[in-house]
DNA sequence: GTCCATGCAAACGATTTGCAGAGTT
DNA sequence: AACTCTGCAAATCGTTTGCATGGAC
């Protein structure tokens, strides 16, 4: 899996440094839909030495070539999700928490959608509302 | 339509301004999901006095209102939609254009998704593509 | 050895904040 | 008159860029 993807990297053309192969390691099978900045803090506690410039560059890189998903979810930041298989998403508007949220649970139409005037190339659906744990914190 | 929206202001304990009617006036029937400096723009082209702060700051109001909607589909910004009536959007990876797409158009279901955990408030869905006029330009 | 990638620091753009004066109610 | 709202300017935050050095191939 973590393999996988840094044959693909190499073949794309991209050198292998530590800082890409431990960016592809933090990533690979994380759920949590983690911003730039968390990567580079989950990152920086195995080696402090890597730049966050870094970071986004190699993001920027994975999200080209289509190994990553960025999500603009929340106001004023994007986040990452690895897990490039269609799904849909669940957005906390209390805690910022996102989730994954797979088709068979909310019966998302992804096939054959047809605009006219607008060659559709992917889509995207968020679910913005509370988690149990904000709600209970409301009351 | 547009003396509706002043009016709910007014009665949530707004004051009306000469700068939150004209931002009202701007978005009234607008359909183009301007970010809040085209806003700005828009209203400084009448009153060159206006302070973008002031255009965040009713902007606010408005989506904590309900009034509108603040859509985070391009990267680093967000762009607003004052037609709150439910609906998806098309966004043009290629010029940024953001395009309404009706229900009966793309039978998006909104009725009675259920999460477990998670209550859901609103959805968003999005179409990711390229619209006629960038497909042209690709060739 | 070549050329891409890294870390650093400065630059940027969108958004937010603090505050004194102006305007709505 | 009371209290909110405005414009201005500075501050913040996420992201991008320029560049000299370092490292993958």
């Amino acid at each position: 899996m973590l393999e996988r993807q840094i044959i693909k990297l190499r073949e794309e053309g991209y050198r292998i440094t530590p800082q890409r192969r431990a960016i592809l390691e933090f990533l690979s099978g994380n759920t949590s839909h983690p911003s730039a900045n968390d990567i580079f803090a989950g990152v920086w506690k195995n080696d402090p030495s890597i730049s966050l410039a870094t970071v986004y560059n190699t993001l920027e890189i994975l999200a080209k070539k289509g190994m990553l998903l960025e999500l603009p979810i929340a106001k004023n930041t994007l986040n990452y999700d690895p897990d490039t298989s269609p799904h849909d998403h669940a957005y906390c508007t209390g805690c910022g928490t996102i989730i994954d949220i797979f088709p068979e649970k909310t019966a998302s139409p992804q096939a054959g959608v047809e605009i006219r005037g607008f060659q559709v190339q992917s889509s995207r659906k968020v679910f913005y509302g509370k988690c149990d744990k904000c709600l209970e914190e409301d009351r």
